[in-house]
DNA sequence: TATTGTTATACTCTATAACTATA
DNA sequence: TATAGTTATAGAGTATAACAATA
């Protein structure tokens, strides 16, 4: 449907096109709300038997891959309330996707750790959920598409680092490091 | 529900490192995220004098560069709902940066436009969103910013495109429907 | 006293529906 | 009948504060 409206733009300003910095390639919070919509109406629709459909799906592969196991640490990591990560929790506990355990180092802090049918539930998503954030970067072939992922990972993990909630883009080494083994 | 789970995965577990896909550089989602939150919290923060600070600035601007007049326009561009739309025009138009005029083509159909002072307001304040963004990328060198920016722009366009919400990334020529590209 | 987690409350944002005025 | 916009209401999501348990 391309309307074509007449007379659209009124009288007075005759030059749409602004200054130079005002490209809308440059417009990156745009570019940010188109993906993010886009993500979660693609890879939300994926994860959506998942107790929080992206949210819930972030938080298990956080789990899973053993990063960040305390409740305050994964809130941290999430950019989630501590308050709403513990419904967050309860649901996917209620789900039988993780479990919330004592840790004897510090008896306050609950380790959420995955459980068999969690990992397995994770394992078999993530893989659609890969296939379905390519298809997301689909204007990109395979070379531009690493180039972007790599891009985007540097940026968020520098990014994570300012905000200094927890730690950076670490690679995942140890889980109960954190006071023993 | 809960109760007999076997042994979910403690700390008999070495390799908390996942299957090859599962390292965290390929989690889209999560680099969505930190970059929005990022986004908020340094670029909200300089357009924070604005209405609904990024979303006011973001609709300043689509009605600066000419795109998109009529609301529901606005709306479908920046993923909002018509009625929500509505309240942000009424706060922008009560802030003095933009106004609201009758479409003699349409007289259902209202045309935003922007004010000479709300003109202004954005270009000034553009610069300094650039700059925030550019900041926000800090992590790359400056060709590595702009190839980054140029595939976010294509990704993001293509995306748009395939929500079929309005047209793609049309660049600003000309608002009496002359689609460019 | 500070921190982790929980709960309850209140607030913000968004979606749903109904209404008008135009087409 | 369908569309653009407005308004009112309800719902989901979120933050704030108070609390208990532990450090």
């Amino acid at each position: 449907m391309t309307g074509d409206s007449t007379a659209a733009r009124a009288t007075e300003t005759p030059a749409p096109v602004a200054t130079g910095a005002s490209d809308p390639e440059g417009d990156l919070g745009w570019h940010l709300g188109v993906m993010l919509r886009a993500y979660q109406s693609t890879v939300g629709v994926v994860v959506g038997e998942f107790p929080h459909a992206t949210r819930g799906y972030q938080i298990l592969g956080t789990v899973v891959r053993g990063q960040e196991p305390t409740q305050l640490a994964l809130a941290a990591r999430l950019g989630i309330d501590r308050t709403v990560m513990t419904y967050l929790i309860d649901d996917l506990v209620a789900a039988g996707l993780v479990e919330r355990r004592q840790n004897p180092a510090d008896r306050r802090a609950r380790m959420i750790v995955a459980t068999e049918q969690g990992s397995r539930a994770f394992e078999q998503l993530e893989l659609r959920v890969r296939a379905t954030e390519d298809r997301l970067l689909g204007a990109l072939d395979a070379a531009d598409r690493e180039t972007f992922r790599a891009l985007m990972a540097r940026v968020a993990c520098a990014v994570k680092d300012v905000d200094a909630q927890t730690d950076p883009c670490a690679v995942v080494t140890d889980v109960l490091g954190v006071e023993a083994r």
